[in-house]
DNA sequence: TTGTTTCAATACCCTACCGTATGGACAAAT
DNA sequence: ATTTGTCCATACGGTAGGGTATTGAAACAA
């Protein structure tokens, strides 16, 4: 006979309902804002149902992380993705997604997972890699357009590292034509 | 005869060691990670001294946040101070300054307090007060140096943006030639 | 000496959670 | 119909920690 009586692939799917939730909350609270018992009650389950996808409390964690770190690692493979000839226009593109306002949520995430990382080796190396994902995506780029090696490594760090603080920086008190200041900005990274 | 009989200044010595034992706290666990009893416990007394001193745990966070302002602004004026002629080497040694990897509990403090400023207004309205201080600080040197107010706060921008950004960035998977980058990168915001 | 003030220790109460143990509902398989 | 596996509810024990109330000890003042 096959391998069994097949999947009851609802198994899975609630596990990834308690992830996706999880995610939900860190962004919201953080990591150290993540309870086991508060997710249950906002997913309208008990602990026992926890328990039963999860061994523990950092299960949990290391599954959100999980999660973060590919669909992290995905991204900046599709919105680094250029036709020859479309290196800077991918670029600008990168920095535009990447720096909107819109993307509130995924920064807060950002901002709660490297916080945590702060604490914990393990994401601290998850980190790592996400980070040297996204350099090495810009580098290409860079790279394609018929920079140095040490200029696009330079260029690299210098859009991500903006882009990052950009979005955490509180701009409300400092008055400035927000648009103006970014096309400056990003042309002075791509060109 | 003098003002003896006057104050125990101890009162006020010892709120001031409770505040400063909890940015220690701050720096190595994030804000969630303060809590009154741990700190009492380090600090070699109980809770009873703690609710002496502080009203509850709010006020301390508060005391907290209140020093890390005034640090702050203080720090980021003395590091902008520039005779005429050498607003230049200002700007140049405040990137160092800020960039410099030596600075890990600074920088811890400010992951941590512009987390928790995700949650509370309060703290988001001070972290803005901050950002605008060294935007406007650096701002300043650029005009000095002739740049027009469009520029010199879009400089200003990228410079704080790329600064705060690299702090919270983990290279260690991405080789590249630290100094050689860090100096184009310099180069490139400031001239 | 006898208050009075300042600061800290102790003892409580109460809430929020983590993790476990156990049982029960329900579906699928036999 | 009975068994088995899947998923969740309930109940429980345990710890950490916030905040209060009370006592105590020392410094100082009268």
């Amino acid at each position: 006979m096959d391998k069994s009586p097949r999947v009851t692939p609802r198994s899975s799917l609630d596990r990834n309902a308690w992830i996706h939730g999880a995610i939900e909350v860190v962004a919201a609270d953080g990591m150290d804002g993540l309870r086991v018992e508060v997710l249950a009650k906002t997913l309208g389950v008990t602990k026992g149902s926890f328990y039963w996808h999860f061994k523990d409390r950092r299960d949990l964690c290391d599954a959100v992380l999980a999660t973060w770190k590919e669909g992290r690692i995905r991204d900046i493979r599709k919105q680094t993705a250029a036709q020859p000839g479309g290196e800077l226009a991918a670029l600008q593109h990168t920095i535009e997604v990447y720096s909107a306002a819109k993307n509130r949520k995924g920064i807060a995430i950002e901002a709660a997972i490297r916080m945590w990382a702060r604490q914990d080796a393990p994401t601290a190396a998850i980190v790592e890699e996400v980070d040297a994902t996204r350099l090495n995506c810009t580098r290409q780029l860079f790279l394609a357009l018929g920079l140095s090696e040490a200029e696009a490594k330079a260029r690299s760090v210098l859009l991500y590292a903006y882009v990052f603080g950009f979005s955490m920086m509180q701009c409300g008190q400092f008055p400035m034509d927000a648009a103006v200041t970014k096309r400056w900005i990003m042309d002075r990274i791509t060109q």
